[in-house]
DNA sequence: GAAGAAGTGTAATGTCATAACATTTGTCAT
DNA sequence: ATGACAAATGTTATGACATTACACTTCTTC
């Protein structure tokens, strides 16, 4: 073994090369977008970055935006304690230069939860996602 | 007139058949589904529907849920005062039985709003949405 | 009843995602 | 090493969601 629990195993080849893509990218990118990136490196069917996407974002890697059927490398403020705990996470997408923000607000998360604790909802994962104008744009 | 101020006027019979079918679901409808329910209305092309469903989003009588790429009837707790002052709210969607129910958290809202103001990001929209089983489903 | 705005009908196309199946590669106990 | 299983890959076809473009009709307002 290489280490004592690894939350994310090395990524094969796929993965890799769309890792690379949405990490080097400043937007999101929709995966027939990085299907045509990727083009050069021998990758030719959508199935394969949908494969490769599912496992990162499994691997808690990758986001998908639901808003936007768009994929973005993780970029969130790590802060925590043990490697990539990563719970409940938001996104700010601004519409004009589509820069993505991700930012985790814990009272909005808790208020959530005490919502779905007292309706005995059982929540497995959480979309909050703000459309609109980033700082810059809402400027300019 | 019929009233002193309606917020949103007299539906076409396109949109009244579109609120209507959603209206009676009980779940999410996709915009095809929607369209194949009203081919015996004379409804023949996708886009008829998309446009229905465009007004009466505008109108607020309808939501468009992104993780599901669906629409259902607004049906939020209304209580508020004037009309329906439709500010943001979220929805928790059940996999199994793919119930919906939309409520509004002023506490989310507000927090959400709070990080938006001190990072200088002008949201128009807010997308919240949690995946997981209603009570009754994950009882059974 | 003319003019403009809003809504409608239709065809074609664009965009996002998965099913099904065959093959290859990686892992690991023996 | 080797056999066996799990995981990943390659490819084709298809399904699901959404919009562009254009011609026409209806509804309002003056």
């Amino acid at each position: 073994m290489t280490d004592a629990h690894e939350p994310s195993p090395d990524l094969t080849r796929n993965q890799a090369l769309v890792f690379g893509r949405l990490t080097e990218a400043e937007a999101p990118l929709s995966a027939y977008t990085i299907l045509d990136q990727l083009r050069d490196d021998g990758l030719r069917a959508p199935l394969q970055v949908y494969r490769a996407l599912d496992k990162l974002v499994e691997f808690g890697l990758v986001h998908r935006l639901e808003s936007l059927n768009a994929f973005v490398a993780c970029n969130h403020p790590v802060g925590e304690t043990s490697g990539r705990s990563h719970g409940t996470v938001a996104f700010a997408i601004c519409e004009k230069c589509e820069g993505v923000t991700e930012f985790a607000e814990q009272d909005v998360v808790k208020r959530l939860q005490g919502w779905a604790r007292t309706e005995g909802f059982h929540a497995h994962s959480t979309v909050i996602e703000l459309r609109g104008l980033c700082e810059n744009c809402a400027a300019g």
